[in-house]
This record gives structure tokens, sequence and C-alpha cells, in this order.
DNA sequence: CTTGTTCCGTATAGTTTTTATACGTATACT
DNA sequence: AGTATACGTATAAAAACTATACGGAACAAG
């Protein structure tokens, strides 16, 4: 017996019941009948599954009237920040949230049903685009390859036939229109390497923190060695410099070197600092 | 027939569709029999459901053999950037991701369960707790009271009995254990008025912005008019300036002023500029 | 221009999931 | 002692879902 071969909507109320275990550390029927409005003999038959699925079981305790989580629980599958603090939170509704206000980042829906008919139908578009460095609109033709999402924003990679190169775009410098010109596309597009390269980036806490906030920092990034190893595409890698702040005057963590990983290919080929 | 009559399971199922229609203007059975592996059978039904549900349905176009979405459709619900960006994103599973890498954040899970019980059960807990300001570490009384978000790390809030105030805590700059020497809270705790203080924050593009920048940033903000507003409860109100870098040298928007409401209250009392 | 594919739709019978309900146990509060 | 709230189990009935078959429309390939 597996999660893999439940049915999708048990298998959401399980992997919720083990964010209770595991954050919480406790769990009762009345989570599940809550959060999924399923009735209390359905909520029984999932503890039941649960407990069977899970090492190290969670045991009752008739003393707190709920099942209690081992001190060694090991959950059955990893957690979003998001979804922990879903489990952690104890909002009610009416209330002001104890999250920040989060959606405020906007996309247009027209904007982002041409860019997904271009990428899926491997066409070009014509866009008026605002460069936010000169501040000038001018229109294009691109042809954009993938959605991209910082954690916050949706961006999108594309070629640039103006520019003769791939580049990453982001929908809100588009100016919105119902509709687009496309295109069919001519030539094979040439090959994204930035795209396919692979940056490794090591990490360590800034050499300005004592040891202790050193420990800090890194039981925050989660890493216990001296260095903290994170993977993404080259292409990609601006974002991670500005969404960690890795450029900021105080910042905790600072890159020790990057690595390019090119495609077709296992060894490092180049090393910056 | 609303979407919440619906049991839980098939209500996920009509959101994600309602995604596709709104985000890729296009939806088809296999996108749900996919996604949630269910028969086609009930896929069909669910397309009944949800075309029944929102106002100007969407229709079927036999050349592209979808249901393709009216130019003007209204979601029937609104979708954070994560879900919008599992809709748009075309990743395969083997290949690199084309977000970046998220969850490095990292909670402990002792911590999340001695917080969460501490919490729940209105108890205070002893913790050593590292300053980042002096570097130093030392042990202290708190009493939690709430665990906040501010979309990338989960923080929360407590009273420090050493302090004599409330003040925002960080769970990894807590001394990891397994568990946490708890007691009963014996004097009420003062009012938090930090936290039920509202801060409604009023933004304007930077003003070094041209008009077309300004009109991207409005955009990217989700705003049409002159300011857009902001409400957070004035605890968390520094998490915002970090998170949207409005302190930072380039940033796009910049504060106006800020009014704070004061509960018990429906006047704003006070501008800061 | 026939054949195969892939979408859609509908219908039926059968299986699985879930509910409603009742009844029993243990702990805690008043 | 009575009430409430957790837990558990069992059963019949309802609801959700599957497997399968059949039919239509568009389209691509032989």
């Amino acid at each position: 017996m597996t999660l893999d071969n439940l049915k999708h909507a048990q298998r959401q109320r399980l992997l919720f019941l083990d964010r209770c275990f595991t954050w919480r550390g406790v769990g009762r029927r009345r989570d599940l009948t809550d959060r999924f409005g399923i009735s209390t003999a359905q909520a029984a038959n999932d503890f039941r599954a649960y407990l069977s699925l899970v090492e190290d079981a969670p045991e009752y305790d008739a003393q707190l009237k709920a099942y209690v989580a081992k001190r060694h629980h090991r959950p059955l599958a990893p957690s979003s920040m998001q979804d922990v603090f879903e489990v952690l939170d104890t909002s009610s509704e009416d209330e002001l949230p104890a999250a920040l206000p989060r959606a405020n980042r906007w996309l247009d829906t027209h904007v982002a049903i041409a860019l997904h008919d271009a990428i899926s139908n491997k066409r070009k578009i014509k866009i008026s685009y605002t460069s936010m460095s000169s501040g000038e609109t001018a229109p294009q033709w691109i042809a954009p390859t993938r959605f991209t999402f910082d954690g916050e924003t949706i961006h999108f990679r594309a070629y640039s036939f103006k520019r003769g190169e791939f580049r990453n775009f982001h929908p809100s410098r588009i100016e919105p229109k119902i509709d687009y010109p496309t295109g069919e596309i001519k030539a094979p597009l040439p090959f994204d390497l930035e795209w396919h390269t692979l940056s490794v980036i090591w990490l360590r806490p800034s050499v300005y923190l004592s040891s202790a906030q050193a420990a800090v920092v890194r039981r925050e990034y989660g890493f216990s060695d001296d260095l903290l190893k994170v993977e993404v595409r080259k292409a990609l890698e601006f974002y991670i410099d500005r969404r960690w702040g890795l450029n900021e005057p105080g910042a905790r963590l600072e890159k020790v070197k990057t690595e390019l990983v090119w495609p077709e290919d296992n060894g490092t080929l180049s090393t910056r600092s």
C-alpha cells in the first residue's frame, strides 16, 4: 500500500494529515472533516489508512483526545512553506490575516493566453514592450518558449527577433490588448544555450557573521555543511540574486563560486568566483 | 447551483478547470483526467457542471478540439501566482524546472510543534534565541501567540517576558532541541496593540519613472488609480518593506503615506508620511 | 477517398467511495 | 451522576466514479 495507488481525493487528505502530524505534532478526525467536508466515518477510514502507511505511526493519546506524532516522525512527503503555514496558522475568516497580502502581483489574462498559445503552438507574436532601462515602448516580434517563475512573479523566456537572442521578458511590460498579431516561425530558432546550461551556485554565510549568527543562517536555509548548493538554469540566475538579496548590503549569504554545466555534458566546464 | 454545494474533490477539479480557461484560454477533458486521475466520463460530467456554473461559458471549438473561453471570461475564483504558474508551465518531470528552487527555507519540525503547542494551549516556553544584531544567544521565556508568513519564511509573534513587549520572532533563531520547558501563563498578557492595529500603506510608482514605466509598474502590481493601497497589520509592516524592496535604491514603488487604524475604531487616528 | 486518430458527447451497468446512523469506550468538566 | 467530546466499529443506502461501448466531427496520412 502506497500513496500512489490511492485516489487523488484521498491522497490529498492523507497529505494534509501528514502535514498536521509533521508540523503540529497532533491530528484529529476533526481536522479532516473541517477541511474536506467528509464524514467522521470517512475520516476514521483515512486515519486507518495513514497509520498503516507511515512508519513509526502516531498513537492515540486518550488524555489529549488526539493522535500524537512520534518524536522522530518522518513525513510521507515534503511540504512547501505555504502548505506549512496553512497548517500552523490559526486565523479565523473575518479577521485580518497573519500572512502578508500576497497575490498583489497581477497578470493580464489576455496576455497570458496569447503567450500560452504562442508557446504551445510554436508561433511568434508581435507585442509592444516597454524597456525599464530606457523607458521606451517599441513593437517587436518574439517567439516565446517557456513561462518562468521566481516565486512571486511569472516571467517568460522568448527569442527576440529584434535582438537576435533569447531573453527574459516580463508580461506586465507588454502593452495589454485583447489579441495580438501572430505568425508562423519560418526558420528554426537557435539553441537557447543559457536556458539549457545549469548554474551551480555555492553560497556560505557572510564572513561578517559570528559563528552563532552563521548557525542561524545555516538553519534558516536548511544546510549544515559549510556551503549551500543551489542549482538553477543559467538563464534564471539573475532572479536568484535578486530574490535572495545576495547583492544587497547586509546580505547574510554570499556567493563563493558558480559552476556552469553545459548541456550534453556532465562535467563542469567553467568556474566563476 | 454554486461551487459551495459541491464536494471538495469536485470543487477542486472545477477550480482547476477554471484556471485552465482563465489563463490558458482553453480546456480539454484531458486536463482533468491527467491531473486528477478521473475517467473521461467523469471529466465530461465536470465540464457540464463547470459550463453551467460560469456565466458566458466557454464553447467547444471543433477545429481546436477543445473548449475555448470567451474573450471576456470571468473566472469563478481568483488564483495565486503559484496556481497560475502550475497551469502555464510546460515542464516535463525529468527536466530542470522553470521555476526557481523554492522551498529552500527550512523550518525545524520540533520547533514548529513546540511553538504550535504553546500557541494553542496558551502556554509560555523557554527558548535560546540568537540575536542577529548582537550575535549573542540567550535563553528567555516567551509566550507565542501567532504564526505569521511573509510569503517566503514563517515567523511568529510572541510576548517576550524579558523585554516586556510583543515582538516578531524567527523560528530559525531558536536553538533546536527535541523539546522545550513550558509553563502556565500566570498573569494575563497585555494587549498586543501593534498586532491589532491596521496599517494602510499608500504607494505610487517612483517619481523617477517615465509615464510608460509607471504604467508598467501599475500593471505589475494591479492598480490603475494613482495610488496602490496595501493593508497589513502594523506588526508586519516591516516585512512588506523588505519583501517589496521599498527601501532599496532602485525601488519602483514608493510610500506616499501610511495611515494607522486602531482597534475598536474605524477612523484614521494618525498619518505618517 | 478510405483509414486511423483524437477530440467531443451520451448511456449503461457495476464498483468504489462516502454518508448517515447507531452503538460502545475512555477521559474530562461541572 | 450527567454531559460533552474525543475515539472506534458496523451496516445499509446514497453518491461518486469507472469501464465500456457507441456515435459524430475534424484532420492527417496513405
